[in-house]
DNA sequence: GAAAAACACCTGTTTAAACGACTATTGTCT
DNA sequence: AGACAATAGTCGTTTAAACAGGTGTTTTTC
């Protein structure tokens, strides 16, 4: 082992500002999404599907093709067809091929599908209150601001 | 449909307070976990993996228990063998059975994982830097201290 | 107007996450 | 000492994530 090694071989203490942002991050959203899929497990569907949900319900009553979909959710998922197969299989959505370009498929909301958007907002609502119900409106706004903030160079020139 | 249905069925434009944070959170944390990702599958690894291989760096040369190591991950892992068994496979830890508790395993980071480890080191803290370095000081430390506040809450009655 | 390119989605396969049940070892209680 | 409980880790199985390659459809190009 060179002189360099040794050296480099003691790992700071305190890492970068940088890196103790980005662990603290991730330890609280790792934190508040466990609880958060809690409340999404008795619903049996997933913080994905939930998210998909939303945005088919914003959407309705138009339909939503899939790779519109695929592209407003938040967590990019490379398996689109096999998510909306499982929220198919719970009837929760339905597919149509479009009759005018019949390579989209496009996806709706169904009634059950609406359904249990409504029984889940309140627990959700309920979790998230419990999560951050107690910083003050105006820290609330600040960490938003900041999140946001830490994204933009994030979302100019990487993705 | 009832009238209260009816009225549940328009979603509110805006979320709570509270709402728009953890989606913030949610979306940012995704940002830039994806980017870390990148970094770290060019080194083959995962970075649950460099957690736990930072984790042993730290306690070595002591080993750690598998369960201890387990407490301290951020993302709880429920299972420790096999995550261990890759890592062992590419040689990166050790394992051995303790003599006075035959049920405890102890694992320790090796050689090629110390090495492992320093390679990564600066590509992890340049894609740290990319992320936040646009932040000045003060907002970074603002940042850190708002997403501890809010997990204080989580850790203090809940997990 | 036929061939090639582009598009939108689907499928096959490999890999890892999640949950429980299971084994081996140690500690406790009478 | 022997039964019972607790502990530490492992293993089996189901389920979902990830990646690449494939299929059918439309648009572009010559």
């Amino acid at each position: 082992m060179t002189i360099d090694e040794a050296q480099a071989d003691r790992l700071p203490k305190f890492d970068s500002l940088q890196q103790q942002a980005f662990l603290e991050l991730w330890r609280t959203y790792d934190c508040l999404k466990a609880e958060e899929e809690m409340v999404f497990g008795e619903f049996e569907i997933s913080s994905q599907q939930y998210n998909a949900l939303r945005l088919l319900k914003t959407a309705s009553p138009s339909p939503l093709a899939v790779s519109a979909l695929g592209q407003r959710m938040i967590t990019r998922a490379p398996d689109m067809t096999r998510m909306l197969d499982r929220l198919e299989r719970q009837a929760l959505i339905a597919r149509v091929r479009r009759d005018d370009n019949r390579r989209v498929v496009e996806v709706t909301i169904t009634q059950a599908g609406s359904k249990l958007l409504r029984r889940i907002a309140k627990p959700i609502r309920a979790c998230h209150q419990r999560q951050f119900g107690h910083l003050p409106a105006g820290q609330l706004m600040e960490l938003i601001a900041l999140l946001r903030a830490a994204r933009k160079r994030a979302n100019s020139d990487a993705r």
